[in-house]
DNA sequence: ACTCAATGTAAAATATATATAACATCATGT
DNA sequence: ACATGATGTTATATATATTTTACATTGAGT
């Protein structure tokens, strides 16, 4: 599971980690894990975030059907 | 946050909530809470569930902006 | 050189999702 | 009437997400 949340970040006016938090009401070191993919979040958590940036969910967080193991962060990562 | 999960169940050749928890990896326990809305699942139930349908995460699971309170089942319910 | 904002990170605590086991109801088929 | 499969539901346990607190690093501005 990767994510773009911190590249849309960077195009929101370089919106830091706490002010995203802040506005979907996560601590900013919920969002750092979240950007890292250290865990997968709620589906709500998910929604609140895409909604921000008027993105769908499956624009914002990107899935494949067998990748549960690895940790990947964005998907400019995957090899 | 509303899901279309028992529709979808039901227009897939009335698959059983077991059949359903077997094919994405959950118990028939928790495709029932997840039906009812007890709770929101994580992303990747989510987005499990919704790839067994061929269907979007957000086409599966609907998300309204202030509603988080509530505890509505099907789209349907809303008043 | 100093300060400060942004980020990384980690341990411990709390909240929530999910599993397991158990029992109940209801409908259908025999 | 009985058995069986599907579902509802609840209590307890476990896993995972999220918060809180704290400390370290790095880069920009002065």
């Amino acid at each position: 599971m990767t994510n773009e949340v911190r590249l849309l970040r960077f195009l929101a006016q370089d919106m830091t980690q706490a002010e995203l938090g802040r506005r979907v009401g996560l601590t900013r070191q919920t969002i750092a894990a979240i950007e890292q993919g250290r865990y997968s979040p709620s589906l709500d958590v998910a929604f609140r975030i895409a909604h921000l940036f008027g993105k769908r969910v499956d624009e914002v967080f990107h899935w494949q059907p067998g990748g549960d193991q690895g940790t990947q962060t964005t998907s400019s990562d995957i090899s």
